[in-house]
This record gives structure tokens, C-alpha cells and sequence, in this order.
DNA sequence: CTGTTAGCGCATTCAG
DNA sequence: CTGAATGCGCTAACAG
């Protein structure tokens, strides 16, 4: 194990008081140079660390950033979580993954108490949720109170907390004009839970390319889904089963695209022959299905950092020099303050499930 | 923002000492059952919540559990943290990821740095992790030192330390089986990275099950990957471009499958047709590619919460004795081997992209 | 610029 | 069974 070095310690070999070992530790700007690099040094030498609950405790903020999230069988999850970690380790705090709940019902009913409880032990410092949906109006009386919040979302509920989120709505449309491009005039729609806004945007996205191209969306052309796996199976079989079917299905999510695919199999449909597919999200596994498949893609990645990037530049904030023990901020997350609000553009990415209709 | 309470105002307003909270919180034996219940009581309606930070400092345990993962691009880490992120919950620890690098190479660089921080920090008290590859000798010594860790892991070097893992080998040797019993005589491999363990084993259960086929793994019919996506691309195309080639393919994982699907679709090579093909791990995509792939599947979920659940039985009842220098006198707990180990079978998932050869 | 002094909120002695 | 006292390692006022 390693040594239980205290900043006792690293004081007495650097002949200093413990209260400027403290100070260089959090980059204080009145420290003689010439101490600073010697105390630095030995704290390098040693493998100092200093212990992050003594610290919460006495200075009142925790190096901690929580995260909330939904349920992780939600594949883009992890991709979200991928950016935020990869900024998270290239600063000096650690991140406390709150997975809320299993179900969508439970997520819903618990968010709020489980913020609640994240606050109350004082671990977090700051708190990013992902998707929060419904807790948006607490998150922001919290924002309110001064506390750092960052959420990634298509806010269901104007707020004037930072957020970071794709444009879906734009994604949705580019989609449809390209079914419109291949020729189709019949385009099916299975929307997602119309509790999330997510779900309107795509859909309003869907439907302001449709009148674009004079078109009027037929309420018998949009299913319902829930967004998770096996959900779209219903509004499939309704299209594929149709006297008069669509020429092309566009999904409210992968997921969902991916039992139109599993369905279709069983119907006999051919995608892209019989129906063309359009999907959105794509998750990584969107390249391997067969047909491979088109989708509007959602820059999750870059989600997670710039809003990581958002939240730390909240907390840093109060820190005038950059110089710490710590490794350096990302720059982009200094420059990112006068931005709080960041809507990254989607992006169709093409592949096999779609061709013109016969 | 939820009210500061503190162990102070619970004391006041149920007219006891801060030490008689204190003790209800920890569920210490010797309290009054009155006074107990009048405590919780009043810890409920005013919705106390003790800050982690200061009982981590006062008691050195931390109620947090670290948990040290590969990059989350690999999608089966996704659902072991299902399984881990669902015992937690359930438990009073919160989970501290530590998500150590995003390549290969600096993973395996960083990851002894990595646990040396986490502990150093004084943050977790407890660690959970997955695929440490070559720092296994490290977390030992930490083990024995009477830190709690738990692997996940074909452990690649012997290790008394509690770990969790899948059989691979009987699950490579099953999935071979069934290419035999399908009539295949060739049969490729694309194997892992060396490096790995878990390669190994498959390798091995491959070849255990050719052996008892009477046939002897041809050395030409065996590629080298690294579990990544494309990486499975250059044995693919070695196979397809054979002047004899196997009339079945034995993908190490899913993901090298993927790399031979796509490489088959190049070389108009039809699966299961020309081809049959089977993969490992069986990740959620899996259902999904044309033609659905069988594959192995490894009980990820599971392994996350069975790791989890034998972490906190560490936990909750801590070794009283650090193994000092004589590794042949272990304390009781460490005995019990039976608990303290545990390989979870896999299973064969048939699906469509095997048949019988021609 | 630097050292000294108080606590942060809790767990854990030790007396009662 | 319970209360009072001590300190965990660090930060944040203070003085110098």
C-alpha cells in the first residue's frame, strides 16, 4: 500500500509550515516560487496525495463531480460517460457515478431524491445529469443556490442551467429530406416516450421536413415506442402488416430501428428492397447490423466532455492560477465560460438501409 | 439546495449525545431500543444524511468502492457496471469510477499509477477491478496488506485475492463442440492478444475440443487479433484468400466476428453458407448482424453483481489480520474459498451463422 | 509572503 | 447503556 504520506510530512521535509504545503497544493498565488517548485518537487518524489476527505472537509468543496445517469443499458451511456471521464482524468477530480434506477419508472421517481441525497452527504461538488427529464426543475433551484450543475439533455423545461445537448430536431429533419431525396413519399415514424422532449424535436423534425416537401405527416404512419429494445417490435409490425405500407420506416432511435430490422426478417420485408430504414442515435453497433445502418448520428462524445468541460470551468471558477500540483485544466474548458449553452449539430451517417422506392 | 444537517441538530432534537447518533448511524449494538428507534426516527423526518467526508476522515472507512475499468469503449463493460452500479445502490457504499485510459497502451502504463492515487487519496475503501491485466501482483500485495479487492478477470497470474470470472475455456470448448458436431474439420481461430489471459483460455478450450475430435490445430488456421474492432480484418481476409480454406470460423469475440462478416461481404464470401462463424462474448448487437451471430455468452451482468456483492461482504466484514509474511496461515475468511471464487459458466447462443459444411 | 490558530463533522476512545 | 473529550488531515482565517 502506499505510504500515508499527510501534508505534515511533505511540511517537515521541505521545512515549511503545513499551511503553505496547503497553499501550493490549491495553486494559492502568495507563495514564494522558489518554495513552491521545492515543495512541488518533494511531493512528486514522495507520492504525495493528499487525502480528499480531510480536504472536503475542512475547505467544504470535494474534488468529487457526481454524475446521474439513467439506466446504463442504454447504449449511449457509455458513450457519453467516455467523454466526461476522459475530461474528468485530465483534471484533479474524481467522478461518482449515480446510476439512478432500472426502469424508467423507478428513474423517474427517485431522481429527485437521490440528487437530494448526493447533496446532502457533501461528497459531490458538482453535479452533472444526464437526461434528467423530469427533475430539471429541481436541478435549477439548485443551480440557483450556487451550486455547479451541468446538464445533458434536450431541456423538457426552459432553464437557464448551462446544458449541453444535440440538435434533434435539425438531425430528424436532415433524415426525412433524405427519404424525401430517395424519392419516398410514404415514410413511417415510430416515435420515442412522449414525456421527452427529445422525442418531440425528432419528431417536429420529421414533420417540418415533410411539409417542406408538401407533405402532411398521416397519424397511421406514427407509432409509438419507448426508445429501449424490443419497443419498436409493435409499431413494426403494424407498418409491415399495413394494406398500404410505407416505403420507409425512420426510427426514433437505434434501438428501435433494430426491431424493424428483427421484424421485417419474420415478415418476410426486405430492407432496404421492400422498405428503406433510417435510424437515430447510431450507436456503435449501427455499422455491424445488415443492412448496415443510416442514422442520424448524436455526438455523444463530444457531449460528455463539453459538458464536463462546462461543469469544471464552474467549479474552477473561483481559482485564479491555473499553476497547481494538479494537472492543468483543459483550455477549452477556460474558454468555454461565455458559452453555456451548447447545442452540437448531428450528422447523417449513410450506410446500407436505404434506397429509392421501386 | 437540502438543509445542512448535521449529527449536532439529530443530538439536540432527540435530546441525546452526538456519540449516542453517532452510534445509532453505525449500528452499534449498545444503544437503548427505545432511544434507537426515537433517533432513526427523527433522522427520517428530517431527511439526515451524515457527511461521507468527515466519517471518512474520523472512522478511515470511506463507504465508497472504486472501481478501476478499461476503456468503456468495450461494450461489455457496460454491462458488468449494470451489475455493479445495481448492488451498490442497494448498498449504503457509492461508486467512485476510475476509468483509466482510452487505449490499450496506456492502460496498461497507467493503471499501477492509477491505484496508487485512489488508494493514496484515501478516497475508496474498497476496490473493484475489471481486467486489471499486469497489475494483478500489485492488487495482491494490496490484498494482503488488508485492502479489499475483488477482480473480475480470468486472472491471468495465480492470486489468492477474490476474483470473479467466466469459464472461457469450457465456453470456447462448447462452441467448438457444436462447429464439430456440425461437421466442420477446418476450423480457424482469430485469436486475442497474447497478453491476455482470457485469449489463452479460449485458445486453449478451442484446442481441447479439437483434440477430443482427434483432429490437431493447424498453426495456419490460427490469426492473431487484439479483441478490437478491425482487428479481426487481417486473419479474415488470411482465411478468405486461402487457397484450402475453413469451412468455419472461430472469432475470439464479437468483435473480430464483425471484422470477418464485413471482410466476407468483400471477398463474396457468404455466411453461414460458404462460412460458418462463431463468436464470444455475445454482446447485445450481436442479435442484430446479418446473419444473427452465435456466439458464447458471457454473463457480464452477473459477474458485475456477484464481484460487487463479494467486495461488500469484504467490507462489511473486514479481516481482522493482514497475511504477513506466511501466506500458509490465512485468516478464516480467506479460506472459504468457496465463496471467494467464483467462475460463471457460459452459454453457446445458436444463432443463425452456423451450418453445417457443404 | 509565511507561520499560527481554529475548527470542518464525525467516530472513537474513556469515564461514568 | 450513555456523555464528554480527543483527533482524523486539511483549509481558512488570522496575524506577523
Amino acid at each position: 500500500m502506499v505510504g500515508k504520506l499527510t501534508i505534515q510530512d511533505i511540511a517537515r521535509l521541505a521545512g515549511v509550515s503545513k499551511a503553505t504545503v496547503s497553499r501550493v497544493l490549491n495553486a494559492k498565488p502568495d507563495v514564494d516560487p522558489a518554495t513552491r517548485e521545492r515543495i512541488l518537487q518533494i511531493m512528486q518524489e514522495q507520492g504525495f496525495v493528499p487525502n480528499v476527505a480531510a480536504s472536503s472537509l475542512a475547505g467544504g468543496r470535494s474534488r468529487l463531480i457526481g454524475v446521474v445517469i439513467p439506466p446504463l443499458t442504454w447504449p449511449l451511456i457509455t458513450e457519453i460517460l467516455r467523454g466526461v471521464s476522459e475530461v474528468v482524468e485530465q483534471s484533479s477530480y474524481e467522478l461518482l457515478l449515480y446510476s439512478v434506477a432500472h426502469d424508467l419508472g423507478d428513474y423517474e421517481k427517485n431522481k429527485g431524491t437521490v440528487i437530494d441525497r448526493i447533496l446532502a452527504s457533501h461528497l459531490a461538488s458538482g453535479l452533472l445529469a444526464v437526461y434528467p427529464g423530469s427533475s430539471i426543475p429541481h436541478l435549477t433551484k439548485l443551480y440557483d443556490q450556487g451550486f455547479p450543475v451541468v446538464i445533458i439533455d434536450d431541456r423538457e423545461t426552459p432553464t437557464h442551467v448551462p446544458w449541453v445537448s444535440a440538435d434533434n430536431q435539425t438531425g430528424a429533419a436532415a433524415a426525412t429530406r433524405y427519404l424525401l431525396q430517395l424519392g419516398h413519399r410514404r415514410i413511417a415514424f415510430i416515435q420515442g416516450p412522449l414525456e421527452y422532449e427529445v422525442s418531440l424535436k425528432r419528431y417536429q423534425g420529421f414533420c417540418e421536413a415533410l411539409k417542406e416537401a408538401g407533405l402532411t405527416p398521416d397519424p397511421e404512419l406514427v407509432q409509438q415506442g419507448n426508445f429501449m429494445a424490443k419497443s419498436g417490435l409493435p409499431g413494426a409490425k403494424q407498418f409491415f402488416t399495413m394494406e398500404k405500407r410505407p416505403t420507409a420506416i425512420f426510427a426514433g432511435n437505434d434501438q428501435m430501428a433494430y426491431d424493424v430490422l428483427e421484424d421485417a426478417e419474420a415478415h418476410g420485408v426486405r430492407i432496404p428492397g421492400d422498405i428503406s430504414l433510417i435510424g437515430f442515435d447510431d450507436i456503435p453497433s449501427s455499422a455491424y447490423t445488415r443492412p448496415a445502418l443510416t442514422s442520424v448520428r448524436q455526438p455523444f462524445y463530444e457531449m460528455g466532455r463539453r459538458a464536463t468541460e462546462l461543469l469544471l470551468s464552474q467549479l474552477d471558477a473561483p481559482r485564479p492560477v491555473p499553476t497547481s500540483y494538479y494537472p492543468a485544466i483543459l483550455p477549452l474548458a477556460m474558454q468555454n465560460t461565455s458559452a453555456n449553452y451548447l447545442q452540437l449539430p448531428t450528422e447523417l451517417i449513410v450506410r446500407a438501409s436505404c434506397t429509392s422506392p421501386r
